[in-house]
DNA sequence: TCTGGGGTCCTAGGACCC
DNA sequence: TCTGGGGTCCTAGGACCC
């Protein structure tokens, strides 16, 4: 490759190929060659495929698909519950064999990544680069990947996915007229069912007619939104590969499906209860707190709530996120029945921040509000659950 | 026999303050 | 006697992605 083919940036997208049942193919010989499925809650009314592995793709089975449609395409399917710490040791695996090659690597999921090797490689050619990475993952880890090679993250990404599995795509600005813009506008990265069909509306059917739509009617539409997409759809995409956007976690929730609907309170709170322990857990594993404690609430007729209150003071153990959670629940709970609840902390910060924003003030409030919760827990051992059912007074800044 | 669970970002309205 | 113009914070929902 000549040097000024790449007069910008290059950027790799590394995307892993059924990585789930990729993993799993490796654990287990013999789930090789098989069509294989990782599924939510396998043989349960309300799993859904979350991957599937080539094999099960060849009889039309798709990720998000119910299992029992799956089944019913491939009655010889074999089915596996995730296993998310096995993906995760993996998934570390893959990051570090990338960081060899530069310290410029972004996680964006489990299973895929950017790389920004223009300063480590210029020189040479990216893509025996590409290769060699590919190759690597394959007969190290055992894991197959797919490669976007090109000048931005946008068009890294969309390269990814054009060749799958052990795709290696390059996408060069001079490559968007015959590689880029042909695709229908829902193949694009960030256009969904939704905004494909309002481009619909407005005659925008391919990648190519959005890039040549007039900017302003599509900011009329879509707002900033619409102008990201107009300018990625010219290969314009000023976005940074940032090494530490993944460690900036934002929220942790937890949340289930009920295999049947709910209508007790005193299930929901139960539910509740295991919840707020599992926000809990990965709160402490990723050495945060939140102070914005918000539940979700999916009804029989899927038709789902959120609601959230900010607190004065970060939490970070589950007894006062399911004294939060629980009040939000019985303030907002219209009694229909519930098919799945779930708890999230939101605005959450490493709990080495939290302490030093707690003053002495805070401190004292905080000692109080256990001395409330203790005498709470005591009334509601004593006359039962509902006596806090009025809401609980919580810490808020009201 | 319909449709999981983990997230992020953006928008929009209302409250509140000056 | 009929009603400003910002700005910020909070909340809820929607769209999207893996």
């Amino acid at each position: 490759m000549e040097e000024k083919t790449w007069n910008g940036k290059i950027v790799f997208h590394v995307d892993m190929n059924s990585f789930y049942a990729s993993v799993e193919q490796n654990h287990d010989p013999s789930l090789r060659g098989r069509p294989l499925v990782i599924a939510g809650n396998p043989r349960e009314r309300r799993g859904i495929v979350v991957t599937a592995s080539y094999e099960a793709r060849k009889y039309g089975v798709k990720t998000t698909m119910p299992v029992w449609e799956a089944l019913k395409k491939c009655p010889d399917l074999l089915l596996r519950k995730p296993d998310f710490d096995k993906y995760r040791k993996a998934s570390a695996g893959i990051f570090e064999l990338l960081e060899e090659y530069t310290d410029i690597v972004e996680p964006v999921s489990i299973d895929e990544g950017y790389m920004d090797v223009t300063e480590a490689f210029h020189k040479r050619d990216v893509v025996k680069l590409a290769e060699e990475i590919q190759n690597r993952l394959q007969r190290e880890l055992g894991l197959p990947a797919s490669i976007g090679v090109a000048p931005c993250r946008f068009l890294a990404k969309m390269a990814s996915d054009m060749k799958k599995p052990l795709g290696i795509t390059v996408l060069r600005k001079r490559d968007l007229p015959r590689k880029l813009w042909p695709l229908p506008v829902e193949e694009m990265h960030g256009i969904g069912n939704k905004t494909a069909e309002k481009m619909r509306q407005m005659q925008i059917t391919t990648i190519g007619e959005l890039a040549f739509s007039p900017k302003e009617s599509l900011k009329d539409r879509f707002g900033v939104n619409g102008v990201k997409l107009h300018e990625r759809a010219n290969g314009i995409d000023p976005r940074h590969i940032d090494p530490e956007a993944a460690s900036e976690v934002k929220s942790v929730g937890n949340s289930t499906t009920i295999s049947y609907d709910v209508t007790q309170r005193r299930e929901l709170l139960d539910i509740l209860k295991g919840l707020s322990s599992k926000v809990e857990e990965r709160m402490r594993r990723k050495q945060v707190c939140s102070s914005n404690i918000q539940i979700t609430i999916r009804y029989k007729n899927r038709r789902t709530i959120t609601r959230s209150r900010k607190l004065l003071n970060p939490l970070w153990n589950k007894e006062d996120i399911y004294i939060e959670a629980a009040a939000l629940l019985d303030k907002y709970w219209d009694h229909h029945p519930v098919r799945l609840l779930g708890v999230t902390g939101l605005d959450v910060i490493p709990i080495d921040q939290a302490y030093k924003q707690l003053d002495l003030f805070t401190y004292e409030q905080d000692i109080q509000r256990e001395e409330l919760h203790r005498t709470m827990a005591g009334l509601e051992e004593k006359f039962g659950s509902e006596i806090i059912s009025k809401g609980f007074p919580g810490q808020s800044g009201k």
